[in-house]
This record gives C-alpha cells, structure tokens and sequence, in this order.
DNA sequence: ACCTCAAATCTATAGGCTTCGATATGGGTA
DNA sequence: TACCCATATCGAAGCCTATAGATTTGAGGT
C-alpha cells in the first residue's frame, strides 16, 4: 500500500478544483503568490494552505526572493505522476488475479 | 472553475490509497467485488462505497452478471486524465500571467 | 415459495479538510 | 530602530469523508 501513498499525495492535492487550477496556471510559467491570489476570491491565509499542500506533495516548489514567494511546477513530480496513467493502460493481460492469486501490480504489498 | 470539476472528481477518488490501489489492480483486467474485497481488510459496505465513487467519477465501469458485479477500468477516463498532466508540461512560454493579463489556461473562467 | 448469498443502501460516528480572521515572521525601507 | 508589506502559522467553525453494522434488494438454487 505504501508504494500508491506518494502518487495519492499528489491526488489529494489536485481534489480540489482550486489547487488544479493553480497547477494549470503554473504550467504557463512561475508566478508570484500575489499574482496567484488576484486570480481567486479566497483570503491570503487560504491560499498559503493551498500553496503548502501543494509543495508538500512535490508537485510545486516555492522560491523566496526578498519579501515574495514565486511558485513552480515540478515537472519531475508531474511525469511520475502522468506515468501512474501510462501504467494503467499497459502491461495488460499479466495478471491472473481472476483466479485470486494475489498477482497483480499492487497485490503483494497488501499482505 | 467547471473546466476542472471533471478531473477534480478523478483525483479525489485516487486521492484514497485504497481506491488507487483498486484501480491499479483492475489495470490487470477485470476483477468481481467479491475478488476486491478478498484483497482487503475493509467491511463489505466500505468497499460498495468505495466502488460507487470509482464508478460515479468514470474511473470504473460496472457490469452486473446474476449475483456478481464485476468491475473494469473505463480506458478513456484514465486516458483524458493522462492529458491533464500531458498539458501541464507543454504548450508552455505562451502566459504572460506574470504581467497580470489573466491569460493562462485556467485564467478565463474564474471572472 | 423459501432460503442463500452478493451487493447496494441506510444510519451513525469519528476524523479530516476548507475556510477565515487574527496573529506571527521576516525582508525591505525610511 | 521603527515601520510597511508579503507570507506563513494558529485556532475555530462548518462541511465532507471513511468506515462499520444493520437492513434492503435481487438473483439463483432447493
């Protein structure tokens, strides 16, 4: 089970419609918390949440400079997350599970 | 905001351990509930609920056969969540956010 | 018709999450 | 040093979620 709690961090954080968009506003390039916050009708101290989880999960990572805070994607965290997708739709047919075997990709660890 | 609800429904539901676990076994092919639940330690009913969610954010689709309700994952929800994160890490350079003009891809439908 | 079994639904509870206002921190500036 | 301003943190309120036990539904077998 331990092996899916890295990548559910990341789901977590991307649960609310608010953090995506802050991600998606990302993608288009660093920005400056400021900037961030003139985007949404939410009070400073909810968007510094926000912008915690989103640099606890690893999926955005946060630069001081001065009085400000500038945030980035992690595009190391974002491809490994992509390939939790690319995985579900590969490597089919290996699995015997039908026969309750416990062979499937996350069945050992689950024991 | 509503562009995101879609995948926001997704990431909550893989936001659970044991739901993304879930839909990782299914990626081995279709798997009865009663197969599911033989892999955890949860109440019958849990597991019906945690399904039920699976299902109700298009990650699992559901295929009852007299007493039994096997279920599979839904291909082209996992693949237009792969896209989420394909579009979060191309298309970049073309935001000019820094400067304010609500320009990213998010930027348009939260005014 | 009756019983059995798989699954879904109902109800309640404990814990977690979102949000805000208030406060603290820490850099820049006068 | 004293004062702003941008963020972070704290504490509380309300809402949402995970979970289990009890009950219901519905299909198959006797």
């Amino acid at each position: 089970m331990e092996r899916y709690l890295e990548n559910t961090k990341v789901f977590k954080a991307l649960g609310d419609p608010k953090r995506a968009m802050i991600v998606d506003m990302l993608s288009c390039g660093e920005l400056c918390a400021c900037m961030i916050l003139e985007k949404f009708e939410m009070s400073q101290s909810t968007l510094s949440h926000h912008m915690k989880l989103l640099c606890e999960c690893g999926l955005v990572k946060g630069r001081e400079q001065g009085k400000w805070t500038y945030y980035s994607l992690d595009t190391d965290t974002v491809s490994r997350t992509k390939q939790f997708f690319s995985a579900l739709t590969s490597d089919k047919g290996s699995c015997i599970c039908k026969e309750g075997a416990g062979c499937c990709k996350g069945c050992d660890e689950n024991e």
